[in-house]
DNA sequence: TTTCTTGTTGCAACTCAGTCGCAATACGGC
DNA sequence: GCCGTATTGCGACTGAGTTGCAACAAGAAA
């Protein structure tokens, strides 16, 4: 159950503004790589991408957007794991949260829809009293193709 | 619902002399550290307290030793949301696996088990036919008394 | 269009977690 | 007690992420 969802391209930008917040250059390349993105991506990742259309873009302005985004809660911070070393990964923030399954042979990355996921969430907003701002599942172990 | 979980004392040792791994000094500081945590620590937390009972332990060998119990699934190893930086915290694994809530104001970390996760975690195993070996749900936002 | 305020940027230097190669050491089976 | 081998401390290193600062540019207002 992968997610289908699409994105309107510039969305980001456009929900910036609604926010007020000012749009650079640098800004604009950056989001446009997140929005683009067709799988997961770490922070150096979206500096190389984001250069190809502004060369000047810097490392610690990609950290600062990625902060804002965070903030403004339009990305989610994952760690996928640490397959890869310990930075993380980012990715758009779309409709309902998912779970991410870590394969730790082949490292393929599978997202999961649940009803129960969102049943969980419920129990620990209303059992708990606790106000959820962000939810991250995930799950390490072996994908269909490896479980052998 | 706090886990009541209790630990025999030196469990973590006789478990790894079972698998016949060597014992040694610094580990056991180690060990020692981990079993008698009353709260989640991170690495250097861990180097600290161990020093108390063998001041020649060096960051390296907690670290590799950090590895070897995660390898062997003894300990889960935590964001708690980076609360405090990036670094990570470790806590021995005991029965059922929990949910890590947040307080992203007041820095209060909260446990909880529930039966839902369980269930998600066999949908997850049955739908997704994927092999779970670590399952990690973070949860940040408002405790209790933080969400005014 | 020009001006001005204020948020944003690139840069360079820094911090901090975690890793690694290596020679010295010590565990624990014999 | 001896010996092979896993483990250790050390020091140097990597790579992610942060920060202070002076230069710059977005965009509102004139």
């Amino acid at each position: 159950m992968p997610l289908p969802e699409t994105e309107i391209p510039g969305r980001l930008q456009a929900l910036l503004a609604q926010r007020g917040i000012r749009m650079t250059g640098p800004r604009r390349a950056i989001l446009n790589v997140i929005e683009t993105a067709n799988k997961h991506l770490d922070a150096s990742q979206i500096l190389r991408k984001a250069q190809k259309s502004d060369p000047s873009v810097d490392r610690s302005t990609v950290y600062r957007t990625l902060g804002l985004l965070k903030r403004q809660g339009l990305i989610d911070e994952l760690d996928l794991m640490h397959l890869n070393g310990e930075g993380h990964y980012y990715e758009r923030k779309l409709g309902r949260d998912h779970i991410h399954m870590a394969c730790l042979r082949c490292g393929k990355i599978t997202e999961f829809v649940s009803e129960r996921f969102d049943s969980l969430k419920s129990q620990l907003e209303q059992e708990c009293r606790f106000r959820i701002l962000v939810a991250r599942l995930e799950v390490g172990g072996y994908c269909t193709e490896c479980r052998r």
